[in-house]
RNA sequence: GCCCCCAUGGUGUAGCGGUUAGCACGCGAGCCUUUCACGCUCGUAGGGAGAGUUCGAGUCUCUCUGGGGGUACCA
């Protein structure tokens, strides 16, 4: 039987990392397999869902370079086939009616405590007010065979009656999850481990309805943040698309992803994803929580955007340049980008890197100012003197180096310190693209102008 | 409270009874260098605690401790 995993989110906000770590675990497992990746739009919750998270989703899914099989299926257009499970359950005995509110239930059982099965045994029938509980057995327990985790077992008093149909005849997850796994053949449910408890209840489910051989679970280990809870929207960034808009490429992201519970078996981090799909096993996933480490994640994007080609970079950083920028120029931008590959881990970063060359005027960074110009007194004098030597120099990189070295030269100084104050002067600060090239694709007119300015300002 | 999961340097991991405990990020130093980066080299620091099994334990068992997740008419 060749394999079929599924991700099912539920569209309830923007796609998060987490979930974008379970779809490519997946995915990775489903195209290693040669099995199906399907898709499930758990939207049972109608009050929170939207069309627009999903469509958030599926962009993220589709950044992250993964695609899918067979039709998406909306959870919600099942309704019909989850209630009639929900019917043979009551039935044969295994759900009941139920009209207890969350007040009546805390008034007999006082607050934070389950339900204690008061209508287990009252014989009602159905009401618009009254939702479906599951009768857990009593005796027994329930054991979850995991590909990760063993065996784990619950023992069945430990598990409330849980409401499989809510209220106005609405489903509840477990139950849609059971029915829908059931009708997409799925055989391996791959999920973050906040489901692992609930898969008893998953389990009992299966087995009332007579339904056979179980599917395999992989409950995968958590993200969580610097205090090791789990990733949470409020406190952590946890939005997928948010990192491709600070310039995060996807093959770094999704390589990073990847590495969050799971190493490649022979040694390199920095992997393909063909070579991901040719190695990866679930068997081989990790069990402990994995902490989200940006700094990792900087070093992976670093590593891949000095892995494109300079064409490519310079067309991938346009889109965080052009309007970030007072006069965006197309031509010298393409001739200046390679100057700031190696220096970015993000392509939002290139702007503050290269605005000098595109801006009016310098923006001083105050720091830089000190450390280049202000600190040293010999500064006035390499600036005066750089200010007539570039009226006549031959403007191209290298002779600029060479009128460069002569300036330094002529104050006693390496061309590693007489380039400081003119590096502050022309692009603001200290730290920058080698300063020969950016005056070369800067001009000779704008260069003056700011040496001046900067010979102002002392 | 109850149930379940987890535990190798600061972080992500390798190891599957015998290794000087490996790799990557970070951090530190050096080299390279037109500053800053990139790159390269070296360094830094580790199996939560206690019992047991065994000739031998990070690896197997138990207890404890710590952390986390679940316990909704959310998914």
């Amino acid at each position: 039987m060749t394999p079929r995993a599924r991700f099912s989110p539920s569209p309830t906000g923007p796609f998060h990392v987490g979930g974008a770590r379970t779809a490519l675990f997946n995915w990775l497992f489903a195209r290693h397999e040669g099995g199906a990746f399907l898709l499930r739009n758990e939207d049972t919750d109608r009050a929170r869902s939207s069309d627009h998270w999903l469509e958030g989703i599926l962009d993220g899914l589709r950044w992250l370079g993964m695609d899918w099989d067979e039709e998406i299926m909306r959870q919600s257009e099942r309704s019909e086939e989850h209630l009639a499970a929900a019917r043979q359950l009551v039935e044969g005995g295994q759900a009941y009616w139920c009209d207890c509110t969350r007040e009546a239930i805390e008034a007999r059982k006082g607050p934070g405590g389950g339900y204690d099965g008061f209508c287990r045994d009252r014989g009602l029938g159905p009401g618009d007010d009254r939702a479906i509980r599951f009768a857990v057995p009593r005796e027994g327990a329930t054991t979850v065979t995991d590909v990760l985790r063993g065996t784990p077992t619950f023992e069945n008093a430990t598990i409330d009656d849980f409401v499989i149909v809510r209220r106005g005849d609405a489903p509840m997850f477990v139950l849609a999850n059971v029915v829908d796994d059931e009708f997409q053949r799925i055989t391996h449910v791959i999920r973050g481990e906040e489901h692992l408890s609930t898969t008893p209840k998953y389990l009992l489910i299966r087995r009332a309805l007579g339904l056979g051989t179980d599917p395999a679970f992989a409950h995968l280990p958590l993200i969580v943040n610097e205090r090791r809870e789990k990733l949470s929207k409020r406190r952590d960034k946890v939005q997928l698309l948010s990192y491709r808009d600070e310039g995060y490429l996807p093959e770094a992201l999704r390589n990073y992803l990847a590495l969050l519970g799971w190493a490649p078996r022979e040694g390199e981090e920095i992997a393909t994803l063909e070579t991901m799909v040719e190695q990866f096993r679930l068997e081989d996933v990790s069990r402990s929580p994995a902490m989200f480490d940006v700094k990792k994640l900087n070093h992976f994007n670093g590593h891949y955007i000095r892995e494109l080609g300079a064409g490519e970079f310079a067309a991938a950083a346009r889109p965080f340049v052009e309007p970030a920028v007072e006069r965006f120029d197309p031509e010298l931008f393409t001739q200046v980008a390679p100057l700031a590959q190696t220096r970015v881990d993000r392509l939002a970063d290139v702007p503050e890197l290269l605005g000098f060359l595109f801006s009016d005027r310098v923006e001083f960074d105050e720091a830089s100012w000190e450390k280049g110009i202000a600190k040293n007194e010999w500064s006035a004098d390499v600036l005066r003197d750089a200010a007539a030597a570039y009226v006549e120099a031959a403007w191209e990189t290298e002779a600029l180096k060479d009128t460069t070295v002569a300036i330094g030269e002529r104050h006693g100084l390496k061309l590693g310190k007489a380039q400081a104050p003119i590096r502050v002067a022309v692009t603001g600060r200290t730290g920058a693209p080698r300063l020969c090239g950016s005056l070369a694709a800067l001009g000779r007119e704008t260069t003056l102008q700011r040496v001046n300015g900067a010979l102002e300002r002392i």
